[in-house]
RNA sequence: GGGCCUAUAGCUCAGUUGGUUAGAGCGCACGCUUGACAUGCGUGAGGUCACAAGUUCGAGUCUUGUUAGGCCCA
C-alpha cells in the first residue's frame, strides 16, 4: 500500500494517492447499484452523454464528469440505490472518418475493402482505440458502473433502434421522400439542418450574367455566385413592386450556353431590390431558397450537380466536371459569349458541414425523413407543465423556441457505419437507393422472396442516441433496470446537443418508454481558452484534462510556459466546478490551484488532528461524537450543520461553484483559521477530560468536513478517511450526514463571531501602528467577555489582559467588544496616536452618511420599519465605538 | 435580418425578491523560522459597478437608449 505516512509527510501528493484509492473504489463494488433490497430503497440515476468511441477526454468532458459525479456522489451517499450509466456512442460520421483515413495511409479504401471488411476493420478499430475515454473517466474518479459498460451498436441496442424505425415507419412518422437536403461531400453524405454551421465573411465573387429575352428585345441581369448552377435554373425572379421589370413579367429569357433554353420571368416578394440587379436567377435544384420559390411557382426543380459532385447530363458539353472546374469553365464561356457583365468581390455567409468541414452541396435527394411535429408537442407539454425542468432558464426558452418551429429530420445517411435501414425494395427500378421502388418493405427480418434489396443507408448517429436514457436499460424489455432507473433523474450536458439530443430523447422518450427520460436537465457552461477564444486542437488553445491532472505540458495558450504541477484529479474537478457559473467560463490554472491548496489544507488540518490524538493515546478508540464543552465548539458543529446544508441545497439546485467555494471557505475561513487556531490553546492546557473531548469534537470536525467534500474531491478525502481511526470502511458508501436542528446554536455563532472581530482588529491595530508580532501587549477589556473569550483573545491577538493599571495609549472597538490598549516600549505612541485620529475620521463620516439617511424625512417615512431601524442601531453603535475612543 | 447573453478591483469571477462601509481567488505591498500546512500565517492598498437618461426615500440590482464583446436562429 502507497498510503503515505502522515505524521512526516506534510505536503499531499495526489499522484502517489489517486490510482491507488482509484483501485479500492472500482474493486469495492461501491460504483455498481447492486441487487434491489426491496424495502423500497430509493434510486437515483444519471445516463452519461455517451462520449465519442473515437475521442478522447477534454475539458467539456471533465467538467460534465465532474457535474455528474458529484450529484451520483452525494445521492449515494444519501444512501439511494445509484447508477451512472456509462457507456460510448459509436459516432458514425466521426467514426468512419478516422478508419477511412488510416486506410488511406494503407493505401487502400473502404471501396476497395467493401462493405463487410470495412465494418469488420470498423469493429477492430473500436476495440482498440474505444476503451480509452472510458479510462480517463476512471482517471478523474466518475462514479460510474464500469461493470455495465454500454454501445450505441450492441446487439440489445440495435434491435431497440430498428424496433422505434419500424413503429414510427408504420405510424407514419417516418417517410421517404425527395427533398431538398444539406449534402456533405466531405463524407459523401446527407446530414440534418443541425449538423451545418453557417460560416460568416466567406470571399467569394459574384458574377453578373445577361440573360437575352426570348423575342430578341433587352436582357435581364442577373446576379449570381454559383455561375454553373445555371443549367438547373427553372426561371428568373423579381420583385413584383420593383417598377424597372414590370414588363418583364410572365416574359421569357433564353438561358445563355444551354442552346437556347427558355425560362419565364417570375415576381415573387422574395427577391429583394437592392440586391444585385434586382433579378434573381431560380436554381430549386441547388439553392434552398430557390426551392422554396420553385414550389410556390410550381416549378420544376432539376439537378445539374449530382451527389458526386460533378455536373450532370443537364449541363451539356459541361457535363462531368466538378463544381469547382465548371465555376471556371461557365465563367470563360461565358465571358467569351459576352454575356459575363461584371464580377466583383463578394462577402457573404455560407454554410459549412460540422462533421468533415466540406462547403455543404444543396441537393435534391431521395432520403428517409422523420415528421417531428406529432413528437414535439407532447415534447413541449412535458417542459412547460414542469415534468422536465431545464436549468437554467434561458436554456428552457431555446428548447420551447425551437420545438415551436421544428421542421423534418433527415435521418438517412450514406455512410457504412451505423444502424443499416431496416429498409427493403423490390421491383421497378436497377438502382433503388436513389429512385422509387416498386415495393418497400420495412420490418426487423428481410422479406420473404426473392430479389428483395436492403436499403444500404445508415441512420443518423443521433437517432440512435435519442433512444439512450432507455436503450442502455433494456427497453423494448421490460428489464427491472428500466422499472428501477428510468426515468433518469438528470442529464447534464453542453448546450450545443440541446436540440440535437435532448429534445430528441424527451419526444422518443416519451412516445416509447411512457415517460419522461429525466427530471432534471442541468446546461452546463461551456469552457474557453484562458484567453476567451473557443478551445481547439486546430488553434492552439486546447487544454488536455489530464495533462493538469498529471503535469503535462501548458499548450501556447498560456503566457507561462513550462509544464503543469501533477494538480491531481481533485484539484482539477475542484477548478472545474468553481468556475462553472455562467454561461461561458475561461478555464482558470488559479481556481485548479485553489483545489490543490484545499486538498492540502485538508490533509494538513487531518494530519494535525490525528497527531494530538496520537499524542493523547486516543489512536485505536476515540469517540466519534462530537463533545462540545465551549462556545467555540459549539460554534463549529453549528456551522458544520449549516454547510452540511448549504452545500447539499448548492449541488441540488446545480449551483455547483456555489458548492465548490463554499466548502474552501469553510475549511480556510472557519474550521482551520479559526476552530483548529481557537483549539490549540485549549490543547496546550485543561484537564485531561477536556482535552479528549476537545479532540473527538476536532475529530468530529475532520470526519464531517471529509463527508462534506467527498462529492466536490473524492480522493484526498477518501484517502484521509481511511486514516481516521476505528473501522469506518469506504467514504464513498459513507452516511451524508442528517439535518440536526439541534446543532445550530446562533447564541454561539454570536459569541464567536465577536470574538473574531475583536481579535481581527487589534491585530489591524498591530500591523497600523508598527507593533512587533512578537510583542504581547498589556490591554484591558471594558466588559468582560467570559473566561473562554478573553483566553483566546489573549493568544490570538497576542495581548495580556492580566496586566492591570494605567491610562490606555489607544483603544481598540468593535460591535461586540472595547479593547484598551495600555502603555508599552513596543508601542509607538506618535503612530497610536495617528491612528486614533484616522479611526476617529472614519467613523464620524460614516456616522454623517447614517445621519444623513435618517434626517431624509422621506426615508423615515416610506422605507420599511425595519431598515429604518437598522440604520438607527447602526448609528448608535457607531457613536458608541466613537466615544469610547 | 430576428432573438438571447455579457460588461463589477491589475486578472478571472461572485453579488436570491432594490436596503449595512460592493466581496472572493490570484496578483501586488508590508510583515512573520507562530509545534498541521511557506501549496503556510497575519495585515493592507486597490472599484464613478461600460456610458447616458429614467423609476424610487433608496439602484451594481428595475426600465429605456448608446457603446463594446459573445452566442443562437434564419
Amino acid at each position: 500500500m502507497s498510503a503515505p505516512d502522515l505524521s512526516t509527510r506534510t505536503r499531499y501528493e495526489p499522484s502517489e494517492v489517486e490510482p491507488e484509492i482509484q483501485r479500492r473504489w472500482l474493486e469495492s463494488g461501491a460504483f455498481e447499484p447492486g441487487p434491489p433490497t426491496g424495502d423500497g430503497q430509493a434510486t437515483y440515476s444519471i445516463a452519461i452523454p455517451p462520449p465519442n468511441v473515437t475521442g478522447v477526454l477534454h475539458m467539456g468532458h471533465a467538467l460534465n464528469g465532474s457535474i455528474q459525479d458529484s450529484l451520483i456522489r452525494l445521492n449515494r451517499m444519501r444512501g439511494k440505490r445509484t447508477k451512472w450509466i456509462l457507456g460510448t456512442d459509436h459516432a458514425g460520421i466521426a467514426t468512419q472518418t478516422q478508419v477511412e483515413k488510416k486506410l488511406a495511409r494503407e493505401g487502400t479504401s473502404r471501396h476497395e475493402l467493401g462493405r463487410e471488411a470495412f465494418t469488420v476493420e470498423t469493429q477492430a478499430w473500436r476495440k482498440e482505440y474505444g476503451g480509452k475515454i472510458v479510462e480517463q473517466f476512471k482517471r478523474i474518479g466518475a462514479s460510474a458502473d464500469y461493470s455495465d459498460e454500454r454501445f450505441t451498436m450492441d446487439d440489445g441496442y440495435v434491435r431497440a433502434v430498428q424496433k422505434v424505425f419500424i413503429d414510427l415507419y408504420e405510424q407514419g412518422l417516418i417517410y421517404r421522400d425527395h427533398y431538398m437536403v444539406n449534402w456533405d461531400p466531405g463524407s459523401g453524405s446527407a446530414i440534418s439542418d443541425l449538423e451545418v454551421e453557417e460560416k460568416e465573411g466567406v470571399e467569394d465573387t459574384l458574377f453578373s450574367i445577361a440573360y437575352p429575352f426570348a423575342d430578341g428585345d433587352g436582357e435581364i441581369v442577373v446576379a449570381t455566385v454559383r455561375p454553373e448552377t445555371m443549367f438547373g435554373d427553372v426561371a428568373v425572379a423579381v420583385n413584383p413592386d420593383d417598377e424597372r421589370y414590370a414588363d418583364a413579367i410572365g416574359r421569357k429569357v433564353v438561358l445563355p450556353l444551354s442552346g437556347g433554353k427558355e425560362i419565364p420571368v417570375i415576381a415573387d416578394d422574395h427577391v429583394k431590390v437592392d440586391f444585385g440587379s434586382g433579378a434573381l436567377k431560380i436554381t430549386p435544384g441547388h439553392d434552398p431558397n430557390d426551392f422554396e420559390i420553385g414550389r410556390r411557382h410550381n416549378l420544376p426543380a432539376p439537378s445539374a450537380i449530382g451527389e458526386d459532385g460533378r455536373l450532370t447530363a443537364l449541363c451539356g458539353e459541361f457535363a462531368g466536371q466538378t463544381a469547382e472546374e465548371a465555376r471556371s469553365t461557365v465563367t470563360d464561356a461565358l465571358r467569351a459569349s459576352g454575356a459575363l457583365r461584371g464580377e466583383e468581390a463578394y462577402v457573404h455567409t455560407v454554410p459549412f458541414s460540422q462533421r468533415s468541414g466540406a462547403r455543404i452541396e444543396p441537393l435534391i435527394s431521395l432520403q428517409w425523413f422523420m415528421n417531428m411535429d406529432p413528437l414535439a408537442g407532447p415534447a413541449i407539454d412535458a417542459v412547460s407543465d414542469g415534468r422536465v425542468r431545464i436549468h437554467p432558464p434561458v436554456q428552457q426558452r431555446r428548447y420551447l423556441d425551437w420545438l415551436g418551429e421544428i421542421r423534418p429530420w433527415c435521418v438517412s445517411r450514406q455512410l457504412w457505419w451505423g444502424h443499416q435501414l431496416p429498409v427493403y425494395y423490390r421491383g421497378g427500378t436497377d438502382n433503388p437507393q436513389k429512385e422509387e421502388a416498386e415495393e418497400t418493405y420495412v420490418g426487423l427480418e428481410p422479406p420473404q422472396g426473392e430479389g428483395w434489396v436492403r436499403d444500404e443507408d445508415v441512420l443518423d448517429t443521433w437517432f440512435s442516441s435519442a433512444l439512450w436514457p432507455f436503450a442502455t436499460l433494456g427497453w423494448p424489455e421490460q428489464s427491472q433496470d428500466l422499472a428501477d432507473f428510468y426515468p433518469t433523474d438528470v442529464l447534464s450536458t453542453a448546450r450545443d446537443i440541446l436540440f440535437l439530443w435532448v429534445a430528441r430523447m424527451v419526444m422518443l422518450g416519451l412516445r416509447f418508454a411512457d415517460d419522461v427520460p429525466f427530471r432534471d436537465v442541468y446546461v452546463h457552461s461551456v469552457i474557453q481558452a484562458p484567453d476567451g477564444r473557443r478551445m481547439s486542437k486546430s488553434l492552439g488553445t486546447g487544454i488536455d484534462p489530464l495533462d493538469v491532472i498529471e503535469g503535462g505540458e501548458r499548450p501556447p495558450v498560456f503566457k507561462q510556459g513550462g509544464e503543469f504541477p501533477a494538480y491531481g484529479a481533485d484539484a482539477v474537478r475542484f477548478g472545474l466546478l468553481a468556475i462553472s457559473t455562467t454561461q461561458d467560463v475561461r478555464f482558470s490554472e488559479d481556481k485548479v490551484q485553489q483545489g490543490q491548496q484545499l486538498a492540502n489544507k485538508l490533509f494538513n488540518a487531518t494530519r494535525f488532528v490525528l497527531l494530538q490524538l496520537e499524542e493523547l493515546g486516543l489512536t485505536d478508540e476515540a469517540a466519534t461524537a462530537p463533545a462540545p464543552r465551549t462556545d467555540a465548539d459549539r460554534w463549529i458543529l453549528s456551522r458544520l450543520e449549516r454547510v452540511t446544508r448549504a452545500t447539499a441545497d448548492a449541488l441540488d439546485g446545480f449551483e455547483f461553484a456555489k458548492a465548490a467555494l463554499g466548502l474552501y471557505d469553510f475549511v480556510y475561513g472557519e474550521l482551520c483559521d479559526w476552530y483548529v487556531e481557537l483549539a490549540k490553546p485549549r490543547l496546550r492546557g485543561g484537564t485531561d477530560e477536556e482535552q479528549r473531548d476537545l479532540a473527538a469534537t476536532l475529530l468530529y470536525a475532520i470526519d464531517r468536513t471529509l463527508r462534506l467534500a467527498h462529492p466536490v474531491i473524492p480522493f484526498v478525502t477518501e484517502e484521509l478517511w481511511s486514516h481516521l481511526p476505528g473501522d469506518r470502511g469506504l467514504l464513498v458508501t459513507a452516511a451524508w450526514p442528517a439535518e440536526d436542528d439541534s446543532a445550530i446554536d446562533e447564541a454561539a455563532e454570536t459569541r464567536i463571531d465577536q470574538l473574531i472581530d475583536a481579535v481581527t482588529a487589534v491585530r489591524g491595530w498591530r500591523e497600523r501602528v508598527g507593533v512587533k508580532p512578537s510583542a504581547i501587549l498589556p490591554a484591558r477589556l471594558r466588559e468582560p467577555l467570559g473566561e473562554e473569550r478573553e483566553a483566546s483573545l489573549q493568544a490570538l491577538a497576542r495581548i495580556d489582559l492580566s496586566a492591570g493599571e494605567g491610562t490606555p495609549v489607544a483603544t481598540v472597538t468593535t460591535a461586540g467588544a472595547v479593547v484598551d490598549l495600555l502603555p508599552d516600549e513596543n508601542i509607538d505612541l506618535e503612530a497610536a496616536e495617528q491612528r486614533l485620529a484616522a479611526r476617529r475620521g472614519e467613523l464620524e463620516s460614516e456616522i454623517k452618511r447614517v445621519e444623513g439617511k435618517l434626517s431624509n424625512a422621506k426615508f423615515v417615512e416610506r422605507a420599511p420599519v425595519n431598515v429604518v431601524q437598522v440604520e438607527r442601531d447602526k448609528l448608535a453603535a457607531l457613536k458608541e465605538q466613537l466615544a469610547a475612543l
